[in-house]
DNA sequence: GAATGGCATGAAAACGTTGTAATTCTCCAA
DNA sequence: TTGGAGAATTACAACGTTTTCATGCCATTC
């Protein structure tokens, strides 16, 4: 392979002019820049990337740690399947910005971040975008020495991060039902301690105080969790039978995920209701696999992980190119999308009449 | 960054022995080693891999692209969802080898393929692996210049290529029935023109032949398909209808994937059928959060996404380094996983007794 | 006791590029 | 004609590693 000695020596001008042309410099002559062109192009001349890495230049590589787990020891209820969709959105991000994205998984062990991070630098990453599987607080390893936006996460330290705004999210998600004439809510909550929980919960209730639906109205169950790998079917459908039983039980009820609005399906039907007629399901995460699957297709508000992603990666840019952030944490707001499974309170066509 | 020359100084040592120890080279003693070794820890040290690149060693570096669409026009019905795994298989095998991976995506447009090649090329990488979200045959854009393995695709010119044995999986899970007991045998297929439908038909049949059960004793239902992006369940209801209808109704059901296992549940419900005592079940893919969410658990047949994307990687590193690869495609085996189902045909506890 | 050879180590030269500072060239004004 | 300013170009030193060769040391052998 030729290198920029050959090209100099072809075209009979220095190394360095050869560089200046290649890399787009000021101050060579048209006629010069054409001789080395055309030396290069003779010698099919690649500019050899180690030897450009060891002077620091840019490598236009970003770096991207998935699945770390957090050092909180709160077991993740998230499947990894948001992570693909973050990495989705980086990459997307990316190709646009004229980047490339470098993988590395942090499998269950927090520990390895930094190793990563290290194998990353040692390719000369411009920056490291470290995205989370599930929505929460972090720690990272220390000052790192590169570029780092958070995704799906955030830390105490300030480093740049950007997360879904899930209080938002159930707060539109509330007011959405409240709006379509529902008076009786309930909400079938997502594991205690994960951080999700706690904020959906908040804009739940909030919601609903602002829009004067008082406490009275309200059902909320929380502590649906996996145990043991298990899917704990008789615990979803108590915490659900409390939710709907009784004669001011709800005219919407809203779930933690929609695998919890698929699962809690064959209950309400048990229970004689009809969605949504006589009930309103409202899921989280829009998972179109399965609130397609669902019958009728359940209303959910999204999860913005694409965005996530891709809104992370403008970030780490703006930064590389020194822009200035004022807030360190950018929430992404989560959108509902309507499917059947919900409807005003006004303009039912089933059957029941339990209008309050 | 710290470099040799500072684990040099802190070891007190020469540069050269730092990187007899880092290299693993002879030569040097012990104590040396050891000494060496504790510096680069305490040092962070990790080799410069532009300065490694320019003294002529590969760039540890390993291109992946998935979500390549076909030239062939076949709509995917498959989510995406593969590539995770595919990914992460790949991601493991790669960590394992010390290799780092740089991934991109396709999106769409088959097109890309070749202009991503050239990406990756510019970044030096030493080879790549190409990923389909579902199995197919694909055509790649010319010769490339850098070696490549396809993953979950092969093509006409003998390209190395890892795909899953979907023969083999519905042959397994056929065979598996039949050996408990099940003379009777259903399957709900995935929509015809997809390479997996032909192989699992394929393999269905054949599996009832050579274990001496006649075609009569079968029912075949292909073509469920998406519509317009909307759930058909409709049609999936009916093609249902026509194979568990009937006095000589098969005691065992297939289906194409979980997901229509899991819309064909509350239809089996309406029909009265109780899973697994008067019907087994078995699904394909084994997708966990559908397989669980199933009552009773489904039992399904493994796409081994992870391992193809591993083995992938790994017959990549066995042609960097110059070993022989006899066959290009390599069929992964897919293993059944044992929920509840299905059971055997002597061991009913229900209430039906419908044996043949 | 001197010569030999193997082992552990070190000094310095590459590798191909870009940054810095110095040098030459060009052209215009005094 | 001569400065001189600024453009064009060059020489050379980095960058962090591996490689080549040289060296010191010790045990073995003649």
């Amino acid at each position: 392979m030729a290198n920029i000695h050959d090209v100099a020596r072809l075209a009979s001008v220095s190394i360095k002019t050869v560089s200046r042309v290649i890399n787009d410099e000021a101050s060579v002559r048209e006629a010069t820049r054409e001789k080395v062109l055309r030396a290069a192009k003779e010698l099919n001349y690649l500019p050899h990337r180690g030897a450009r890495m060891m002077r620091g230049r840019g490598s236009e590589l970003v770096g991207m740690i998935t699945g770390a787990v957090s050092a909180s020891g709160v077991p993740p209820s998230a499947s990894g399947l948001s992570a693909i969709h973050i990495v989705r959105g980086a990459l997307q991000a990316c190709r646009k910005a004229g980047k490339t994205l470098m993988i590395a998984d942090a499998i269950g062990d927090w520990n390895e971040v930094g190793q990563l991070l290290g194998i990353f630098e040692a390719h000369s990453v411009e920056g490291v975008i470290i995205a989370s599987d599930f929505h929460r607080q972090v720690v990272l390893p220390l000052p790192a020495s590169v570029p780092i936006v958070l995704a799906n996460c955030f830390d105490a330290a300030g480093t740049p991060a950007v997360v879904p705004d899930d209080y938002q999210g159930q707060y539109s998600a509330t007011q959405f039902l409240i709006e379509s004439g529902h008076a009786r809510l309930g909400m079938l909550g997502l594991e205690d301690g994960l951080l999700a929980s706690h904020l959906r919960r908040q804009g739940f209730f909030d919601a609903c105080r602002e829009h004067g639906l008082p406490v009275s109205m309200l059902r909320f169950q929380s502590g649906y969790t996996q145990e043991g790998g298990k899917t704990p079917i008789r615990f979803l459908a108590d915490a659900l039978k409390r939710i709907i039983q009784g004669d001011d039980a709800p005219t919407a009820v809203m779930f933690g995920n929609d695998l919890m609005a698929l699962k809690a399906v064959p209950h309400l039907k048990a229970a004689g209701l009809e969605v949504p007629d006589d009930l309103s399901l409202v899921g989280f995460d829009n998972d179109e696999r399965i609130c397609e699957t669902i019958q009728p297709a359940l209303t959910t508000v999204q999860l913005p992980y694409d965005a996530i992603g891709a809104i992370a990666a403008e970030r780490l840019f703006a930064m590389l190119n020194g822009e200035f952030n004022e807030s360190s944490v950018a929430k992404v707001p989560c959108e509902i999308v309507r499917r059947e499974s919900t409807c005003a309170i006004g303009v039912r066509t089933g059957s029941a009449t339990s209008a309050a």
